[in-house]
DNA sequence: AACAATCATAGCCAAATGGTTATGAGTTGT
DNA sequence: ACAACTCATAACCATTTGGCTATGATTGTT
């Protein structure tokens, strides 16, 4: 019988990370910052109702938010939501021996 | 236009860990050592061939080796072959701020 | 008012996914 | 020799997934 330890949230999380697309729409707002779903279309290669419904899963892992303005919706990033990954990380990966470099960049801290 | 920045098998590995199945045998792996199919079967709730095509799947990604011995084959985990996933989370995660905390313990070298 | 733009939803479809049972190859025990 | 055990593979199935086009609601532009 399995018994789950992982945070509720934490399957949402992997699940969403799992398509290359909704990956690289994520980088995408990473790092150019906020963007509206017509400017994530042309960048993804996709119909932009394939798009809609990526930032739909996206979503329901909180990794991105949304704001409406006008007749445009603008999205960002959320990277505190990766938490439940790098906690599982943490946890199961690496906890007993890594050889990862230099995480301590991840203990950085930025205004957000 | 997506261009990749991800690391050739970091797809593999997130795509293996999208199950909580998957996961859950994976992290198994890591807590108890080594461990038979047989063992595995008994441990995830699921059927034997289940269990191989998890494996299948996980030993695609590297986060698993294999070693038969007699009639039975013993599966342990590879924790180093979740480096694509935190390097991913590196970069594009936490990159600019984050609020995870103590991940100094995955600086925390141990003998394989 | 009419038209254009932006986006979400609905409906559809092919392919992938995660499960099952059946089976066979190899190994161990009697 | 034979029975039992371990495991991978095959074959099958239902569901999910990731894409598409069509459409409609809303907002902006002329």
């Amino acid at each position: 019988m399995i018994v789950r330890v992982t945070p509720a949230n934490a399957n949402n999380v992997f699940r969403a990370l799992a398509d290359p697309t909704r990956r690289a729409i994520f980088e995408e707002l990473t790092r150019q910052g906020e963007q509206t779903v017509h400017a994530l279309t042309r960048y993804a290669g996709v119909s932009q109702p394939a798009v809609s419904k990526h930032l739909t899963v996206l979503k329901l892992a909180k990794l991105v938010r949304h704001r409406r303005e006008g007749r445009e919706t603008h999205y960002r990033a959320r990277p505190d939501a990766l938490a439940p990954m790098v906690y599982w990380l943490r946890h199961y990966g690496a906890f007993w021996r890594d050889r990862f470099d230099r995480l301590e960049a991840l203990l950085e801290r930025m205004e957000s």
